[in-house]
DNA sequence: CTGAAAGCGCTAACAA
DNA sequence: TTGTTAGCGCTTTCAG
């Protein structure tokens, strides 16, 4: 099952006829002009004359040249790409994420490539050693959590890693994102301020979900702080995050009909929530408030805005590929600390005080 | 802005003290066998002893080895990157065929790397350029309609291309999808089945969105056919779109309140008119049946469901790696044609006939 | 089973 | 402004 031969009439080239990847050679002998020079002029290094360039634009272009970026790299010590490591691209938080990273990339002729890990730690170690294998010139990898060995790796790759979303926990070098316990504390803080008293937490139930986990610890500290603690708790794993919201939602309040306020670890599911509540005609937020957590724009066209707290998402994709383009702007070479402050948006399920 | 000297006492480094990528040359020196029998060990190939195998491993292991591809690659003249194209990863509609490929691809050595255009064909054609020059073993790319320059480049890679989501139109090499225009034309049929005849469309205003533009003309076309016409249309860009489906929808229904059916060219905003009729109290599928298109599981966490027809998406993706991998098994090498069949999910939102 | 030599396609460094 | 000479770190090939 390889390739058709050279020869095969099915699949032919006007433009390269040796069906053969072109080399600099090739550019070289069709213009006239040696290899060096042809290399500069592709790069738009050095001083190369008008008459010279031309000549050897017009010879590129017309072969259909196109560089080969693996021999540049292993000659030059230079690669110009940026390893990103996210666990999932379903979740509409990384997307945003990796919008942030790309814009702020574009024009600093950084390229980034992305690599999914699905939240399982071992994935996540064969996908960035296969990334480092790469020698990329810098690191972008969601999580402060990693495998011994992912951690050794990074540390010895010796270029700027930047771990995202997160910043409760030990950085291997630099570290862009929001503290989620705090965000967990202030969103407990508000409830609390409104009134409410009687709370339920839903979530997923993915251990690897560090974020949304310290999202509850903190909660349920905070809550700790006032005398208050979580009356119920339900988990979901897999399935449409919407479906699962009406269905936890149902199932818990079937449970502890008594419970004020649901504070949910996603917005997905929150949204999911807060319908089956309208279409129960429960009186939110009056009688029962709802929270969720990401600031997901989908929540612009619900019939009610639900409670939520921005993650920063965009902003964290931006600093981080400022950290790795070395355009931070800190004067650090490193160890680079930015925490952002996630803004509570209270919507209309949550009491005013 | 480099990054700090070998000395620098905040980055220190236990396995790696060089602080520079390590070579197959560190690891024979510190296993005391040849650079050759290290590589062999390292991929698995030829006989090697038990002995010296091991020798190698601990060595590598305990130095921190991560191999070079580039040099590798270059050496070898193989590249296990697969280079996959997509316009955007905000639409729920990729990621999806991203999970089909990575899934399909895990266990053939391939390693998907992904691209995003913005549906702009200079992107595309800058992303084609960076990503062929790697000289990836193949590229997956959505949709049929490139640059000249692209399907050049391309066409000249020498290696399996598949287009895909879209089979309306001429491919490159290889293309996997629906039909777009056919999809259309089905919705249209089945509308106009369930006794619906004044109907309106609703869509992206993106002029580089050929697959929504697709279906509504298999649409149009069906509803013509039928002595029938679009007797409004509306179409937005940016922002939530779940809201702008209710915006649109309650623009469209104010000036056209006559309609009695609204096709919208995605799910998305779909979603947000079915969202808003249900609030206004509007009869549907009674008095005004609706229909999206894509098959989003988020609709299954709606209170009504709404009509919608799948777009193959996670197959897509899983039957482009296929070919890519040479695992389509038929027997082809390139020029393969999978046109999948997209199936419509009346929902609650069309009248039983 | 193991090793030595050559070279992948390009670019750094230097020479002209 | 242009050309020449050595490799980059690995794998291929062939010889032991």
């Amino acid at each position: 099952m390889s390739r058709p031969p050279v020869s095969d009439p099915n699949r032919p080239s006007l433009r390269n006829p040796a069906l053969r990847p072109l080399t600099l050679r090739d550019v070289s002998e069709a213009s006239g002009v040696s290899e060096m020079t042809v290399s500069r002029v592709l790069r738009n290094r050095g001083d190369v004359s008008n008459a010279t360039r031309d000549k050897v634009l017009v010879a590129a272009k017309m072969l259909g040249y196109v560089p080969n970026k693996i021999a540049g790299a292993l000659a030059s010590q230079r690669v110009n790409l940026v390893a990103v490591v996210v666990p999932s691209l379903g979740n509409l938080v990384f997307p945003e994420v990796l919008g942030g990273i790309s814009e702020t990339l574009e024009d600093t002729g950084l390229q980034p490539v992305f690599g999914v890990t699905n939240y399982s730690p071992e994935r996540e170690e064969a996908v960035l050693y296969e990334m480092l294998s790469w020698r990329p010139s810098g690191v972008i990898v969601a999580g402060l959590e990693h495998s011994d060995a992912s951690r050794a790796m990074l540390r010895n790759a010796g270029i700027p890693i930047v771990e995202i979303m997160d910043v409760d926990g030990d950085p291997i070098d630099s570290v862009v994102g929001i503290s989620h316990v705090r965000a967990g504390r202030e969103m407990a803080r508000a409830i609390i301020a409104a009134g409410y008293r009687r709370i339920g937490f839903l979530g997923t139930k993915m251990p690897e979900d560090y974020r949304a986990r310290k999202r509850m610890q903190g909660f349920e500290a905070e809550l700790a702080e006032a005398g208050l603690n979580l009356e119920d708790r339900e988990f979901y794993s897999g399935g449409s995050a919407l479906a699962k919201g009406r269905e936890m939602t149902a199932a818990m309040l079937a449970r502890s009909p008594h419970l004020d306020f649901l504070y949910y670890s996603n917005d997905m599911i929150g949204a999911g929530g807060l319908l089956w509540c309208l279409e129960k005609g429960i009186d939110v937020p009056g009688k029962l408030g709802l929270a969720g957590f990401n600031g997901v724009d989908l929540l612009d066209g619900l019939p009610r805005k639900l409670a939520t707290m921005d993650a920063c998402r965009r902003e964290i994709g931006q600093r981080a590929a400022q950290i790795v383009a070395g355009q931070s702007g800190s004067g650090l070479v490193g160890g680079e600390r930015v925490e952002l402050t996630p803004r509570l948006q209270p919507g209309d399920t949550i009491r005013k005080p």
